[in-house]
RNA sequence: GGGGUCUUAGCUCAGCUGGGAGAGCAUCUGCCUUACAAGCAGAGGGUCAUAGGUUCGAGCCCUAUAGGCCCCACCA
């Protein structure tokens, strides 16, 4: 047996365990037909991350779950990789060829990708590194990257079947282009933001009709150039008879017609629209339904595009001031209105979107959203907590058609094919030696390559060998649970869901587990820009990994946002030290009862009830992990090991380890191991560190707690009637504790300590805790009788149920100070009876109520009746 | 505009299917008791946002109101 140092040093070990862990293969899993697979897949981090808090956060449930399962027997896998991260890579490969004084069009596609390929080989295993400090127990023997060959290959696979079935296909539509990334993106990617601009107030002429103007309003003026019409409600009577007109377009040489469309409210601005298909979503449509032209008047870096036009090459705002002064100069600006609106920016980079129409690949959302919301409705795909399923429905049923195409270089590049000579569009795995049309020989690639989600959506299966019909496959899919932030489910959950479904006709996991952001002590969002991160790795080093995973767990409900407290990390690293040193304690005391092996017979009162605490804690902490209440699970554990093992019954059990003649030592010792055993196991998935040195230390027989077996409830250790005689001395002990607090009494006097009861069972329940009571009570000797006798009236007295303590304390007794306790027992024993006698002379509550409800509030109202007679007795002593 | 969520002790938050309000931190009082001062014992502190309703019974269910936060959305 080892002697543990004296205060727990998670750095000293963590470490060592972990490698352990890894050598000896506990995280990998095959599929294993004697087991029930469990399955959990990675978010893949991006290769361009840094281990933040919600990374932390994130896997630290994974692990939980997974270790969990583990030692419940299942073959559970927890599949790790990481995502390329198409855009948020490419933007850091640029910025630091920047610095060298490269530019990526001076590499060319292929010395670009080198450049990419290199950043992966330096950065992507560096924050797997870092899951590793945090004790993640994922299976690294089968680390994907989502541009590995495999992946890839399922790529190209998934996007052949889609376009062959027309699910996707290309064309020429309004999308988002962010004009810094030079890139289309999804509408998923564009941020809503309420900036205060201004409504621009400009009349148009109206040709043929000197000094008649239609006045429209405008949040972006710069857009005018592309104007193709002016649009009114076709109900709108004061602009009847515009309708069918034209009108001079501004600052430009062209006309325009007016066109009634419906999609113009009557009640906003003045009624009139200018409509410019090629920059306006809304407008797209319009120009739609009417046939109008799409005049695209910016360059890829929203700088004017119109030659010949004295605003080409401006920037877009640069434009907006000159046609505004321009406008004004022309008498046509008619007035400027402050105006706040929603404007898109770009999630990464926080640039404004600039609608545009450009030729782009699409997926066809309609048909594949239907059996994802058909699959939250019947219930086979749950999210908890549950309202987040309302989310992911009313995403889905108001999604339109993603925009799968990027005008970047790293990511998947699209397996479709041109003919040079006549045009003609091939799509598959390989390019064509000729072209299917004209027979030409010269086909050249499509330059675009996949949004990073398209390859992600396809994670829960990519990794388990799809498209091949590997072992993996059958046996691990479909996964289990999904763990992640509400910040990404649409992003991932609903295209993971619907490509589950398309792909391999199952929904890639039954559950899906949302947990919140971790913010910063002041509830703002930790970030870079604002320098409020707190970085994991450092609460690790100074607190260990086990006190970061428990303080990210504890008093938290899923889904909801927590903020993060150095205070709250202390905490849990002192509850590592707590069972550190009980353990010490327990270890001490094992040399001195080495074979501890006792029959169940041989246990006393407090083994029984502590044994049957952690019996009941067993199942309940199992109850709760099943609903995926982790933070739940966790507290109960914490209050049981902190209160119940250490403060009670280690308290209570000193008395027979330090007595020689003592004959129940062994009973005592084989339960302290037994009871700490049990709660290692409970607390392992969240504390993994800590608890499996303690295992070790404290037992041979098993290598590592992570693969012995989880605690169940078994029939043989259930004692309620010694948890209930237990209960009554904890009330007793408490009591005297409570009076001797109370009068100032030095812990180190003790005193004789009377019990008095006529219920023969009640002193039979002190006389078999005799011991215990004594040393927790500060007894110097414990008298047990049926009544007063020999008991002076100004013996301290504390009243609990069906018994009477009394303290002779002679010298330290104020009389005053007893009679004001009592009396302040009296009237909380008077307020439980009108709260019970109330409950019980409601005849309604007597009928309806159910019978244990009623049974219950029966005993109460006895034992309270009870209590106040023997208080009130005890005052009447007193003269009162 | 639509949807979601929150309001509980001084602070940060738990509270599972409705049945006597909890934790951590902070505060106050005693203790260096041979596992642990990163500890032990005791104490104070709450009209569970407001107003109604359902129920024998509401922090929990329903409705409305106020305030906070979040997400979605094409009012130019």
């Amino acid at each position: 047996m080892k002697e543990l140092e004296k205060t727990y040093n998670p750095s000293a070990i963590e470490g060592k365990l972990y490698q352990k862990w890894l050598d000896k293969k506990y995280f990998h899993a095959e599929p294993n037909p004697d087991k029930k697979p469990f399955t959990i897949v990675m978010p893949p981090p991006n290769i361009t991350g840094q281990l933040h808090m919600g990374h932390a956060l994130d896997n630290a449930m994974q692990d939980i779950l997974t270790r969990y399962k583990r030692m419940q027997g299942y073959e559970a896998l927890w599949q790790p990789g990481t995502d390329h991260a198409a855009i948020a890579t490419e933007v850091k490969v640029i910025e630091s060829l920047k610095k060298q004084g490269i530019e990526k069009a001076d590499l060319g596609r292929d010395g670009f990708l080198e450049k990419c390929w290199d950043w992966r080989k330096e950065y992507g295993g560096k924050i797997i590194n870092q899951l590793h400090k945090l004790g993640s127990s994922a299976d690294w023997d089968r680390e994907r990257f989502t541009m590995d060959e495999g992946c890839s290959q399922a790529v190209q696979e998934v996007f052949i079947k889609l376009y062959n079935k027309g699910y996707i296909y290309k064309g020429s539509r309004i999308i988002n282009w962010c004009p810094v990334c030079k890139t289309s993106i999804s509408d998923a990617e564009v941020l809503h933001e309420d900036q205060d601009g201004f409504f621009w107030h400009i009349n148009y002429p109206i040709a043929g009709e000197e000094g008649r103007f239609v006045e429209i309003a405008t949040t972006r003026p710069e857009t005018l150039l592309g104007d193709t019409a002016v649009a009114v409600n076709p109900e709108d009577e004061r602009y009847q008879d515009l309708i069918g007109k034209t009108l001079m377009l501004p600052l430009t040489d062209r006309k325009i017609p007016v066109v009634a469309d419906s999609y113009v409210d009557k009640e906003f601005g003045t009624g009139c629209v200018k409509i410019t298909p090629a920059h306006d979503p809304n407008d797209f449509e319009v120009g739609k339904r009417h046939g109008l032209a799409e005049i695209n008047i910016m360059h890829d870096d929203a700088t004017i595009d119109l030659p010949g036009s004295k605003y080409h090459g401006m920037d877009r705002y640069e434009a907006r001031k000159a046609m505004v002064e321009d406008l004004k100069k022309l008498g046509l600006l008619v007035k400027v209105v402050p105006h706040a609106h929603a404007v898109g920016i770009h999630d990464r980079c926080k640039t404004t979107v600039e609608p545009m129409v450009k030729p782009q690949w699409f997926v066809k959302m309609d048909e594949m959203a239907k059996p994802a919301i058909e699959a939250l409705k019947t219930g086979e795909l749950k999210f908890v907590p549950e309202s987040f399923g309302k989310t992911y429905l009313h995403w889905l049923e108001g999604i339109r058609d993603w925009c799968i195409s990027r005008q970047l270089w790293w990511g998947h590049r699209i397996p479709a094919y041109y003919c040079d000579h006549c045009g003609e569009l091939v799509v598959g795995v390989q390019k064509p030696e000729t072209c299917p049309k004209c027979g030409c020989s010269h086909l050249t690639q499509d330059e675009d390559t996949l949004d990073t989600w398209f390859s992600s959506a396809l994670w829960p299966f990519s990794t388990l060998g799809w498209p091949k019909d590997t072992k993996d496959l059958e046996y691990f899919y479909p996964t289990d649970v999904l763990v992640t932030g509400y910040d990404i489910i649409f992003f991932w959950v609903i295209r993971m869901v619907f490509s589950g479904i398309e792909q391999t006709g199952k929904i890639p996991f039954h559950t899906v587990l949302i947990h919140g952001l971790v913010r910063d002590s002041q509830g703002r969002k930790m970030s870079k820009s604002l320098g409020n991160g707190i970085d994991p790795l450092e609460v690790i080093e100074k607190y260990g990994a086990d006190a970061l995973r428990m303080t990210l767990l504890t008093g938290n409900a899923p889904g909801n946002d927590m903020r993060f407290y150095w205070e709250r990390v202390e905490n849990s690293r002192n509850f590592a030290n707590k069972i550190w040193n009980a353990s010490r304690f327990i270890m001490m005391n094992m040399e001195k009862a080495p074979n501890a092996s006792p029959k169940l017979e041989d246990l006393t009162m407090a083994d029984r009830w502590i044994l049957s605490k952690a019996n009941a804690l067993a199942k309940e902490v199992t109850d709760n992990m099943d609903r995926y209440e982790l933070g739940i699970a966790l507290q109960k554990v914490y209050d049981f090991v902190w209160e119940e093992f250490c403060d009670w019954y280690i308290e209570m059990v000193k008395a027979r380890l330090w007595s020689d003649e003592d004959t129940t030592k062994e009973a005592a010792v084989w339960t302290l191991k037994t009871v700490l055993i049990q709660s290692l196991k409970l607390l392992h998935p969240y504390i993994p560190f800590v608890t499996e040195e303690i295992f070790c230390n404290l037992q041979e027989e098993e290598e590592s707690i992570m693969i012995s077996q989880w605690p169940r409830f078994c029939q043989e250790w259930d004692f309620p009637q010694e948890e209930h005689e237990v209960e009554t001395m904890k009330e007793a002990v408490r009591s005297i504790r409570n009076v001797r607090s109370s009068m100032n009494v030095p812990p180190g006097k003790k005193a004789k300590v009377y019990v008095v009861s006529q219920k023969q069972e009640i002193l039979d329940i002190f006389e078999r805790g005799k011991a215990f009571f004594a040393m927790l009570g500060y007894a110097s000797q414990v008298v047990l009788q049926k009544d007063k006798a020999g008991i002076g009236d100004d013996a301290v007295s504390a009243v609990i149920h069906q018994a009477s303590i009394y303290m002779p304390f002679a010298e330290l007794v104020d009389m005053d100070k007893e009679i004001e306790r009592l009396k302040k027992e009296e009237q909380r024993l008077s307020n439980e009876l009108a709260r019970v006698d109330g409950m019980l002379n409601n005849e309604k509550f007597v009928s309806r109520a159910p019978e244990a409800k009623i049974a219950q509030e029966r005993e109460k109202q006895a034992k309270y009746r009870q209590m106040m007679e023997q208080v009130k007795e005890r005052l009447g002593q007193l003269g009162q």
